[in-house]
DNA sequence: CATTACTTAATAAACTTAATTAAATAATTT
DNA sequence: AAATTATTTAATTAAGTTTATTAAGTAATG
C-alpha cells in the first residue's frame, strides 16, 4: 500500500538486476554490482533470492571459452534469466492473426519463434473456440499469468477494450472472463491425495498493443531509453519512452497518435471521427491513396510495396509522409525526445520512404540546430514487450 | 548513485509527507500516517527529522478553536511546512517583467504576493545590474538555492538557455555564473571570530517556465494529477502531467507544444522554422491576426481583449482556436489525459473563447464517447511551481 | 611441473539505517 | 474514572553497508 517500506528496496534492486540481464545478457554478480552501483554483498543476496525462486539460473562453466587476455583473478559465475520451465502465456490478438506462446519467466530472447499461430476468427465465440483448440498443446503448467496484447484503445486496469475499429466484437467482450474459461496447457500430474485438476486459470493482463511494442523496443535496446515509437498497421499508434520509462498516465487512453486530426483530411475514421491521420497513413489508408493515384494497379499491399520500391516516393505518398511528419513533430516537441522509431507498414515500404519522413521531421522539429532528430525503422517486438510486462509481475508484484 | 539504499526510503517518505502538507495544509502525525499508509512511529520520526531541519513547524495549540463534535482522545499536534525564515530565492525571468522573492523552505501559500518586480531590461548586463540593485533588499540570509524560471528552451541540468526567441541575449548567457556574482540579501550578522561575510552565493537551478507552471498547477490541485497544461504568452508552451508526475525525459527539450507546425501556416517563427502554431496562438500572433482582420483598430492587447468580449469569437479567432485544438488533441491522444488547462493569453480572452476551444477539442479528441474532455482555464502558478521544485532540493537532495 | 605471488569473485560477520510491532505514556472527552 | 485517540519508547526485523576471509583463477619463477 504505502511506498517507503524496506521490501521496496529489495524489489527495486531485484528488478534492476533482472532488467539488466534482460537487456545485456548474462553477467556475473560482480559485473552486476559494478554496473548497478550496489555492493557485491547485496547483489549476491538478491541474485541468490532470484536463483532460489527459479527466476535466474547459473550458466555452466565453459572451460573451452578462452577468457579475454589480461583477465586476472577468479572468474565470476555468469547468471541469466531462467528460460525454463515456461511460466507465462502470451497471446497476441491481431486483426489478422492470433499468436499464442508459453514463455519462460523472463521472456523469449531473439529468434525463439512462435509456437502457435492461427487466423483470427471474425467473432468472439469462434476466437475462443479456436484458442481452446490450440491451448491444449501449450507446454505449460501452472502459468503465472496470461499477457494479452490487443490493438485499439484498452483500459488496462479494467481489462476492457474500449475501442477496436477493426475487431468490433472486442468492444463488448469481457476478455479476462472469457479467457478464464480456457484450459491452458497440459493438466498437472495427479498429486497424491488430491484430484487430478487442470492448471488453475491464470490472471489475465491486457496490454495495449502499442505499449507492448514500445516496451519491446525498450527491452531490445535499453541503452536507448528515449524515443517516440510510431507503428503503422491496420491503424496507427504512437508511444513515448523517455528516460527508460514508458510514458502513460493511469488513464486508459494513450498511444493513440493515429487519431490526431489532420486539417483538410475528410476521410472517415473507424473511431467515428473525421480526418484522423491514420486514415491516410495506416495500411488501408495508404492502399486507398495508392488506388486513387493508380486506379489501374492491383490494390494489394505487396503490389504497393513493390510499386514504391520501383517508383520511389510519388507526390501522393510524399504528402502523406509530410502529414505524418507534422503529427510526429507535435509529439516530439511536447515530450522532448530525439529518436523516432518507425515500425510496421511504413517501415516495410523501404528506406526511401523513411528518408523522406526523416527529412520532414528534421525540417519541422524545432531543435534541428541542437542535434539532428533521428528517424529509424525497427522490427516489431511485441513478444519481447509482453515478456517485459510479465517480468514486472514476477519480480515486483504489488 | 545507486538506487536501492535505505536512505532512499527515508527520502521517499519525507517527500511524501511534505507534498501532502503542501497540498492539503497542516495535519497531525497521526493524520499523515493514516493517509500515507505509514506506521505512526515512522511518521513521527520523519516529522521529527523535518522539524529538526526547520522544514516543518508545529502549530501553536489553539484553545479557542472548538474541536469537531464527537472527536475524542488526545488531539494531535498540527504540523505544517515552515514559512520562516526564507531559505530560497525565486526569480521569474519574463519577457516583460522579472520578479524576485525570498521564499520560505516550502514555498509561498496563496496570496503572499511578490516582494520585488521590475521591467526586464533588454540585455544581460543591464538585467544583472537591475537585479543587484534589488537583491540587497531581499529578506534572506544563507539561501539554500536560487530557483530561476526562464521562458524558452532550457537545458535544465546544464543551466543553459538553448533558445529564447524573445530574449536573445539569454542564449549566449551563462546564467548560473552570472548570478553567482550577485550578492543576495542582507549580510549575516558578524559572527565572533570570523569576517563579516555576505551570504555565499547559492546554487542556481534553472526551470523551464512551462515546467514551473505545470508543477505549480499540480501543487495547487494535487488531487487532479492528470492534465495537459497549455500556456499562451509571448510564446506557447504545453506540458503533460500524468499520474501526478510531470512528464519529461532527461533531455532538455520538452514542453514546446507551441512549435508544432500547422499545415498551411506560413508565418515565420522566432525559432527559425515556419508555420509553428505559436505564430498564430500566442499573444503576438493573436494581435497580428486581429490587426489583419480589423486594420482600423488599435493594435494592443487590452483592445483585443475588449473587442473579443464585445464581439465574441469571430472567424479569424475561431480558425486559430481550431488549429490550437488540433495540436492539443494530438498531445492528448499520445499521453492519455482528459483535462486541458489553459493559462495566459487565451485564458484572458474570456469564457467564450475557452468554450470554442473546448468544443473543438471535444469534437476532435477520439474518446468523446468515454467521458468528455474538460477544458478549463486557470491562473498562472509559476511561483508555486518554483517552490515545489525547491522543496525537492530540501527534502530529497541527491 | 610445482610453487608462490597476485588478482578478482563470492561469501561471512559485524554493523547501520530505517522500517515494523507491541507496550507505555499523554492529553482530551464522556 | 473510563474511554479514546495521539505520540513516544523499546524491541524486532529487513535490507542495506563495510571489512575480513575464503575461493578460483592467471602469471612468474625455480
Amino acid at each position: 500500500m504505502s511506498i517507503g517500506q524496506p521490501i521496496h528496496l529489495r524489489r527495486l534492486n531485484a528488478r534492476a538486476i533482472c532488467q539488466r540481464l534482460l537487456a545485456h545478457g548474462p553477467a556475473s554478480r560482480a559485473d552486476l554490482a559494478k554496473v548497478l552501483g550496489l555492493s557485491a554483498v547485496t547483489t549476491g543476496k538478491v541474485v541468490d533470492d532470484l536463483l532460489a525462486q527459479g527466476i535466474l539460473q547459473i550458466a555452466p562453466a565453459d572451460k573451452e571459452a578462452p577468457r579475454k587476455t589480461n583477465e586476472l583473478g577468479r572468474p565470476g559465475q555468469q547468471v541469466f534469466l531462467a528460460r525454463t520451465p515456461p511460466r507465462f502465456i502470451t497471446l497476441q490478438l491481431g486483426v489478422r492473426h492470433t499468436r499464442l506462446a508459453a514463455l519462460p519467466a523472463a521472456g523469449p530472447l531473439a529468434g525463439e519463434g512462435w509456437l502457435i499461430q492461427f487466423p483470427t476468427p471474425a467473432d468472439g465465440p469462434a476466437w475462443l473456440k479456436a484458442l481452446q483448440a490450440h491451448a491444449d498443446n501449450l507446454q505449460v503448467t501452472d502459468p503465472i499469468a496470461l499477457m494479452l496484447s490487443v490493438p485499439g484503445v484498452v483500459d488496462e486496469p479494467a481489462g476492457r477494450v474500449l475501442l477496436s475499429p477493426n475487431l468490433h466484437w472486442l468492444e463488448a467482450a469481457d476478455l479476462p472472463r472469457m479467457l478464464q474459461e480456457v484450459t491452458w496447457g497440459t493438466p498437472s500430474p495427479p498429486a497424491p491425495g488430491r484430484q487430478n485438476a487442470a492448471s488453475p486459470a491464470p490472471p489475465v493482463h491486457l496490454v495495449q498493443e502499442i505499449r507492448a511494442l514500445a516496451l519491446g523496443q525498450l527491452a531490445a535496446e535499453p541503452a536507448e531509453g528515449d524515443f517516440l515509437l510510431v507503428d503503422f498497421g491496420q491503424g496507427m499508434g504512437g508511444a513515448v519512452v523517455a528516460g527508460g520509462r514508458l510514458m502513460a498516465g493511469p488513464l486508459p487512453l494513450s498511444g493513440e497518435l493515429g487519431h490526431t486530426p489532420v486539417l483538410g483530411n475528410h476521410r472517415k475514421c473507424g473511431c467515428g471521427a473525421t480526418g484522423c491521420i491514420e486514415t491516410l497513413a495506416a495500411r488501408p489508408g495508404l492502399l486507398a491513396s495508392f488506388a486513387q493515384a493508380h486506379p489501374q494497379q492491383e490494390r494489394s499491399w505487396p503490389r504497393l510495396v513493390e510499386w514504391v520500391q520501383v517508383n520511389g516516393v510519388e507526390p501522393w505518398l510524399r504528402q502523406t509522409l509530410e502529414q505524418v511528419g507534422v503529427v510526429v513533430v507535435g509529439a516530439l516537441n511536447v515530450v522532448g525526445v530525439r529518436r523516432v522509431i518507425v515500425t510496421g507498414a511504413l517501415a516495410e515500404l523501404g528506406s526511401q520512404v523513411l528518408e523522406v519522413l526523416s527529412q520532414t521531421v528534421k525540417r519541422s522539429a524545432m531543435w534541428g540546430r541542437f542535434g539532428a532528430v533521428e528517424c529509424v525503422s525497427a522490427p516489431r517486438r511485441r513478444a519481447l514487450g509482453l515478456a517485459t510486462a510479465a517480468l514486472d509481475r514476477v519480480v515486483a508484484p504489488e
